[in-house]
RNA sequence: GCUCGGGUGGCGAAAUGGCAGACGCAGGGGACUUAAAAUCCCCAGGGGGCAACCCCGUCCCGGUUCGAGUCCGGGCCCGAGCACCA
């Protein structure tokens, strides 16, 4: 007699890769699709240490996903690429003393082989790579698009400077004044840079996120956006300076309400109109602060813990409401790029302007007072509520009214007098998209003393990165690209005399602000995107990713995809109509982290238990949106529970097995699970699904059931979490095609209803006992049963008042006395 | 400070306002084994009782309800994001 057949891994897992990959699977016909599905992850960047356990944790949710699609006979596109550009990349090369050029095609065979082992249900002849010249080429197309349309511009103006990396960054990548990179402190530095005008968009960007018809993102990444985007509502107000030389100075408020109140102006140190404003007097001290607000770093100028500082200009201007005449200050506390870098200051109802009116004497006004406050009340603190109930004092005929009405109003006389208007503002910045560095696309621009910035023709592209021996990044603000001296000198296309490249290099976040729409048409050369392919395949049908790229990457691609089809180059202005946020995975309570030593690389985990467990495990440790905790005590538990799934195909699929009547509480549990999986996979609830699954395996086996229908099924839904195991599974229940061109099994709904129901009896709230009766047993029938029932009965003694049922679930008696 | 999440056994976690703790891990007991591993069976929130049973229990305080882990108000703690944004 022959030892029964063990289920190894290994050896499957091999044998279905290999299978996989001669039949081409996993490929979908991107020009003949009838249901197609985009199913898009975010691409990994392609680090030397591998695929770390969160990037598999991400790529197996998406990829339950996909191939539960496919199940449900859709054609599943899901692509996968490398972000292999970027200054992350360059760093570690420099680290290393390597080049990143050697460097990077190794990380990607080590990834390539990684995901592979994974088992995703990758389409790999659609890889790409944002380092390959035939896929930048576009990038820097997509960058010839903004230009054209006015969208990308060359401004001088304050950015921020990592001393470490050695360049600017955009306001994105700065987290809490850190470098998001090496965490080193940003600096403010003035330099001349490229930007995108993303602020132009700003209003869609926002509106489009209530659009359940276009957008379906989750909550979490819509909120930050929403604050990212900083929405707020005010106005302009002009104040005429005293020197009627000298410009009028608008400010914004979101408080129009206590123009009243606003008893001296602050401009921010680097506001254009200081020096006119600055009188003799004051020309020595406002210097001297203009100059140490220039040297201070980002994070002690945007820290409002510390003492307000300012200086005095020596000039008034006159408060359109009250006419009086009020100072005019600088003070680093007020930003030049938010709004328009002036400010009325309100003391008695903002507390920034409070604490700077106690500093510096300043007087105080109360123009709004709590319901049970006056005009006479004294300010101990900013009085900041605007919707509590209060009302205007000392504000003239405003007096009375709330403050959320005298908003509109005092607007409404502003506009009339000339003096201001209505205004929105945002706190998003245009995107600052120039690099001092080496490691990404060129700008392709070329620099002409005739003719001024010139674009690099579309046939002209790509502008090929230089191979540079020395590509480190200097402090001078300029790219090691303008070292090289044959690159740097080029004529110029359109009058031929010797021009100059732009030397900076893009942001990588604007390589993969586009990748989803190069993926489906990835092996054309002369088109970024193939129309016909773009339309059947976009906008993506679902995308899974992680949430600390809530305002970086998602929004760029927004934008982006925005501004192409404001061009008229897309029929869809999101690309992205679902969105979800995967959870993070800790290990045992603590967060992952290198210095902490506590890092799970997947691989040695792969090697011991196999993908298919691993799968199962990562998708079963918790909420799939929510993360959870690396234990590696519970990896056995999903193993044990493959085992038993093979012991019951071993059965089923003997020779001698045949089809039996099933029983009925099997029947009902079968169906039940069928219905309950796909309910919770199509939630991404996959930690409930597998235990659903556990569940019904638990009851065949306490059943002696090993019905060859219902393993056929139980092995079908397990094939999203544990695909080279249910593949080898189905194959052995003597299926030839693979099992991911089967139909997900479906539920009878009939089959799911028990035929008797237990219902919980309380009285007074308690729960006193149950009843088991038919399924359809009427209200009477039940409360016969629980009157009888004599745990319930004891506590029947005195008055009823009131029987309340919930059919088929429960019924609850209150009694007196 | 503002905006999101979250707080349930020893642990990871389940629970359309309706019997809290499904599923799994670790643990205890037993079977098989010369033995161990693997596997199988049983127990398992806390407390009390010989037992049938009883009491307590989802961060804290209050409310709504016949009934609250779930809804409402207030607070505490943890995590994430934003932060002198006028």
């Amino acid at each position: 007699m022959s030892e029964p057949d063990k289920y190894l891994p290994d050896a499957i897992e091999t044998k279905w890769r290999e299978r996989w990959a001669t039949d081409r699977t996993n490929e979908p016909d991107l020009d003949h699709a009838v249901r197609p599905l985009y199913n898009l992850m975010m691409f990994p960047y392609p680090s030397a240490e591998g695929l770390h356990v969160g990037n598999l944790f991400a790529f197996t949710g998406a990829d339950v996903y996909g191939r539960f699609k496919r199940m449900q006979g859709y054609q599943v596109f899901e692509p996968i690429g490398f972000d292999a550009f970027g200054i992350h990349s360059e760093n570690y090369a420099i680290k290393v003393g390597a080049h990143p050029a050697d460097l990077i095609p190794k990380n990607i065979a080590n990834f390539t082989r990684q995901l592979t082992r994974m088992g995703g249900m990758f389409a790999w002849r659609n890889v790409l790579s944002t380092t390959e010249p035939s896929y930048y080429k576009w990038t820097q197309w997509v960058f010839l698009q903004l230009y054209k349309q006015g969208l990308a511009y060359k401004k001088n103006g304050a950015v921020n400077w990592c001393p470490s990396c050695k360049t600017v960054l955009s306001n994105e990548q700065v987290i809490g004044g850190e470098c998001e990179r090496c965490g080193t402190v940003v600096e403010q530095r003035v330099l001349e840079q490229w930007y995108f005008r993303i602020t132009d968009y700003a209003e869609r960007l926002l509106a489009n996120l209530d659009d359940p018809t276009t957008m379906d993102w989750s909550e979490t990444t819509v909120a930050a956006q929403k604050n990212w985007l900083g929405r707020s509502e005010g106005a302009d107000i002009t104040f005429r300076a005293s020197d009627a030389a000298s410009s009028p100075i608008t400010v914004y408020t979101t408080r129009p309400d206590t123009l009243f109140g606003a008893t001296f102006l602050v401009l921010a140190p680097e506001h254009p109109l200081v020096t006119a404003l600055t009188t003799n007097a004051q020309r020595m001290d406002v210097e001297a602060y203009r100059a140490q607000a220039a040297a201070k770093d980002l994070v002690s100028r945007k820290v409002g813990d510390q003492q307000k500082s300012g200086v005095f200009t020596g000039s008034t201007a006159m408060n359109p409401a009250t006419g009086a005449q009020v100072p005019i200050w600088i003070a680093d506390y007020v930003l030049m790029d938010y709004g328009t870098g002036a400010i009325m200051a309100v003391p008695g109802h903002d507390e920034r302007d409070f604490e700077f009116a106690t500093r510096f004497a300043l007087p105080i006004v109360r123009v709004v007072a709590a319901v049970d406050q006056d005009a006479g009340t004294p300010l101990t603190a900013a009085y900041t509520d605007v919707d509590a109930g209060g009302h205007m004092v000392n504000s003239r005929e405003f007096d009375g009214r709330t403050p959320l009405d005298t908003k509109a109003a005092i607007t409404e006389w502003l506009a009339s007098r000339g003096t201001g208007k209505k205004t929105v503002q945002y706190r998003l910045h245009d995107w600052c998209i120039s690099r001092q560095r080496y490691w990404g696309p060129p700008i392709p621009i070329i620099y002409c003393d005739v003719c001024g910035p010139v674009p690099v023709p579309e046939e002209q592209l790509p502008v090929e990165l230089p191979a540079l021996d020395d590509f480190r990044p200097d402090d001078s603000g300029v790219s090691p690209l303008a070292r090289h001296a044959e690159w740097y000198f080029v004529p110029c296309p359109t009058c031929g005399q010797q021009g100059r490249r732009e030397t900076d290099v893009s942001d990588t976040f604007l390589d993969s602000a586009w990748y989803f729409l190069r993926y489906p048409s990835s092996e054309l050369t002369d088109r970024p995107f193939d129309r016909d392919r773009t339309r059947t395949w976009l906008p993506v049908a679902s995308y899974i990713g992680g949430n600390e790229h809530a305002v970086l990457h998602l929004l760029y691609s927004r934008f982006i995809t925005m501004v192409l089809h404001d061009a008229g180059m897309l029929d869809f202005e999101e690309p992205f109509r679902k969105f979800r946020a995967h959870g993070l995975i800790v290990k045992d309570g603590a967060k992952m982290s290198k210095s902490r030593g506590n890092v799970v690389v997947p691989d040695q985990y792969i090697d011991k238990w196999g993908a298919d467990t691993f799968r199962t495990y990562l998708m079963f440790l918790g909420p799939f949106q929510e993360g959870g905790d690396f234990r590696d005590s519970g990896i056995s538990g999903p193993r044990r529970f493959l085992d038993k799934v093979w012991d019951l195909v071993t059965l089923a699929s003997h020779p001698d097995c045949r089809d039996a009547e099933i029983r009925r509480e099997v029947l009902i549990k079968w169906h039940q699970t069928k219905r309950r999986v796909a309910e919770e996979i199509e939630q991404l609830r996959y930690n409930t699904a597998i235990a659903a699954l556990m569940e019904l395996v638990n009851v065949l086996r306490e059943q002696n059931c090993a019905e060859r229908r219902l393993v056929s099924e139980l092995v079908q839904m397990t094939a999203p979490f544990a695909p080279h195991f249910a593949e080898e599974c189905w194959e052995r229940l003597g299926h030839s095609s693979t099992i991911f061109d089967s139909a997900w099994p479906a539920f009878d709904a009939a089959l799911t209803l028990e035929d008797t129901i237990t219902i919980a009896v309380q009285v007074n709230g308690k729960t006193r006992g149950s009843v088991t009766v038919p399924r359809d047993a009427s209200e009477a029938t039940v409360r016969a049963a629980a009157e009888a029932e004599p745990a319930v009965a004891k506590y029947l003694g005195g008055e009823l008042k009131k029987v309340i049922g919930v059919p088929g679930r429960m019924l609850s008696f209150v009694v007196g006395g």
